[in-house]
DNA sequence: CACGCGTGGCT
DNA sequence: TAGCCAAGCGT
């Protein structure tokens, strides 16, 4: 709610400088997400008179605006006939037709055949069915005998719902290893610098680290002073687990640029992903 | 187009 | 504890 308070109307978010937008967002994950709502609120603004258009097809070229959620909007706002589909009715459409391959493998099939079932009231249509997903044909437990859709479920009349819907390989976790360098000047404020604007944690606050490798190799130090090994932080991104050495020291300000200084009682105001805090905590700071 | 994205809850 | 999982978008 600090969110839509400080900026209730889209104009005001699209006004909004992007690093106060990542500050807000900061610990939520997906970062591109705030960085897509807000070049988002600034699409709508710039090109639609700050109005947000009014059907699926207007929607989707929004920034972070994709096949769901347009279709969801103009359903559920517009009354638009359009097919919604999100992970729930994956797995409910796998089921009823007892897909044999994953649900990624035939997404377009997916959608086609729930196109044809859409009723008037398409936005209360998808509604019912997310809500058929999310409660009775839930991911570990199908209510068949409460499901009002199970007369024509194969999956059903197979007897095992729950093998549906069937999961991808998944490829093992790689391991990349690195060292984290947290520097206090003499009068403890912190070194912070921000990370570049695409990629892994985009546009957030970092404290200085080696390159992440499969080797952690030995530690270069960003400048001179009497180091600290001060432990191991592990922590798991969807694609691979990252485990950083932890090193502190007192140095000199005058050996760094391209960042800033913060004072440890404004680290929580600090764009900073739970990696960083993390890192911050294990070094003994926040 | 298969993969990358971050975090928290659950087991 | 550590591992598994989630929902959807962009590239």
């Amino acid at each position: 709610m600090r969110f839509t308070s400080l900026w209730p109307r889209v104009e005001d978010l699209a006004a909004a400088p992007l690093d106060a937008v990542l500050r807000e967002w900061a610990g939520l994950g997906y970062y591109a997400r705030a960085r897509n709502l807000h070049a988002c609120a600034q699409a709508v603004v710039r090109d639609h008179g700050g109005v947000f258009p009014d059907t699926a097809a207007g929607l989707q070229t929004l920034p972070g605006v994709g096949a769901y959620t347009s279709a969801a909007i103009a359903a559920i706002c517009f009354d638009e006939r359009i097919a919604v589909l999100d992970g729930n009715l994956d797995r409910v459409l796998a089921r009823y037709y007892a897909l044999p391959v994953p649900v990624r493998n035939a997404k377009d099939a997916l959608r086609g055949a729930l196109q044809i079932a859409v009723p008037a009231r398409a936005g209360d249509f998808a509604q019912a069915m997310m809500d058929l997903g999310a409660t009775i044909c839930a991911p570990r437990t199908a209510y068949c005998l409460v499901c009002p859709i199970q007369p024509g479920c194969l999956a059903t009349r197979e007897g095992a719902p729950e093998r549906y819907p069937i999961k991808p390989e998944k490829a093992e976790k790689p391991v990349r290893r690195g060292h984290a360098f947290v520097m206090t000047d003499a009068s403890g404020d912190v070194y912070l610098q921000s990370r570049p604007g695409k990629g892994l944690l985009g546009g957030m606050t970092e404290v200085p680290t080696s390159i992440w490798a499969e080797d952690a190799g030995e530690p270069i130090y960003p400048a001179t002073g009497e180091w600290r090994h001060r432990g191991q932080v592990v922590h798991v991104f969807t694609h691979f687990r990252l485990e950083l050495e932890i090193w502190s020291a007192i140095v000199l300000p005058e050996a760094l640029d391209g960042g800033w200084w913060s004072e440890p009682a404004a680290l929580k105001g600090e764009a900073l992903p739970t990696l960083f805090r993390k890192v911050l905590a294990q070094a003994g700071l926040g």
